[in-house]
DNA sequence: CAATGGTACATCGCATACTATTTTCGAGCA
DNA sequence: TGCTCGAAAATAGTATGCGATGTACCATTG
């Protein structure tokens, strides 16, 4: 794995090499360097990282328990694929997880916890105006974790930044329309300011519209009186 | 780990050494055999079992990431403790997995999916009037986990039984009196008659009452008309 | 030509050995 | 007595090798 002199020079707390490798599997699933249904090969990946196989299948073990990989005994590995059917789940679980994140937001109703989600949503807007589109999603991710971390709830935190990586794959494989970014980028505001309005039952209906968006609601949330219709008017 | 000559011979899938210590393991602590906090060194469990430490950690790398074991790098790991406030996280966590989970099982309205909540409502009170609390927490773990499995979306069911092995850790750090796990498991047959008779508000507040009990509600669910009140009065 | 069987190859599971880091603990000192 | 320092012990991280198991491909047969 070739590490910098200055690096070892330093001596400062240099990541494990399992864990190099561990991020460097992810970064390319998540950038779509690596598509759904490749096939891994420890040695090949222990070879060109330079380490040992060891590093390399930690590195594998934790994946497959966030579920970016399928470990199949005794074969190899392969990066997971997700069918529609799986995509509606994953979202609608993702709804569920998240309108806890927001709600628990709402009745926070704190302006420092809700800083970091204006940045992310700026960030994202910003990304998508210069035509990055793997930024925006790195930004959009930031604002949803931002989320889950400013509810207060570590185990919420915690369980949804696993859950989270899940997410990114979808987002790369469905291909979503640049217009429907847009879109996306523009709720993000929204979410804040019904947020910051205390309005809860409109968080919740936005928060459906964002998530599920077009893979066929499956908990779609009563809309109720004075509930998400226009935006920016408390 | 010294495998019995009939699973040698017949050459049936064997589960992996890693396999086999991440359940014992798993068991131990979940017993009650390893207490939290307790210190893990890897060559201690190699040698108890009889293999090298590969598959040890292994083993150690899930039981991380099940939240049931901390890994300090270059150190020794521990067995998690939850406190006060953790628990009431993982209590409101618990509650909005299973809130999603029973909802779905009031909709889909199958009888064939709540049969297996049944069997382990049934084996739960049994358990528990043989005195066998080990068995009650068991049949209880069951009992939700079905409830995941049973509504329909895998990721839910996988994401639950993750995050249930922590539950797991809570029930036998808390010491709950042997009164509450009668109610407990009286309760489990009243959501049953609740999702059959698809009282879904009522199932929320009872999910409520079941989960957070006496560990200060955070998200308690606001009384609904014709909630949860007395059983068995559809 | 399809199905079956077998053989070579690919790949993983685990053991062993070595290295690097952290922890422990006691000796010396203020 | 309490503290600092340092050496020894404890412990995890990684490399390497071998055996076991799965996979792919080709030959053989019906």
């Amino acid at each position: 794995m070739a590490l910098s002199p200055t690096e070892q020079e330093i001596g400062l707390m240099r990541q494990s090499y399992a864990d190099q490798v561990y991020n460097h599997i992810k970064a390319m699933i998540l950038s779509g360097n690596l598509r759904q249904g490749d096939k891994i090969v420890e040695d090949k990946i222990a070879k060109r990282f330079g380490v040992s196989r060891t590093p390399i299948r930690e590195a594998l073990t934790r994946l497959q328990l966030y579920g970016l990989v399928h470990l199949q005994p005794r074969s190899y590995a392969e990066v997971v694929t997700i069918d529609g059917s799986q995509a509606r789940d994953i979202a609608d679980l993702r709804f569920h997880l998240e309108r806890m994140a927001f709600g628990l937001l709402v009745e926070r109703n704190d302006a420092a916890t809700i800083e970091p989600l204006q940045r992310a949503a700026a960030d994202a807007r910003r990304a998508l105006d210069g035509g990055d589109r793997a930024g925006y999603f790195e930004h959009d991710s930031t604002f949803h974790i931002a989320a889950a971390e400013g509810s207060g709830n570590g185990e919420l935190a915690l369980l949804y930044r696993r859950f989270e990586s899940k997410v990114q794959l979808l987002r790369i494989a469905q291909e979503v329309p640049i217009e429907r970014l847009e879109i996306y980028a523009q709720q993000h505001f929204d979410l804040i300011d019904l947020v910051a309005a205390g309005r809860r039952a409109a968080v919740d209906e936005l928060l459906n519209v964002h998530i599920i968006h077009d893979l066929g609601p499956r908990s779609a949330v009563a809309s109720a009186p004075g509930g998400y219709r226009t935006v920016r008017d408390p």
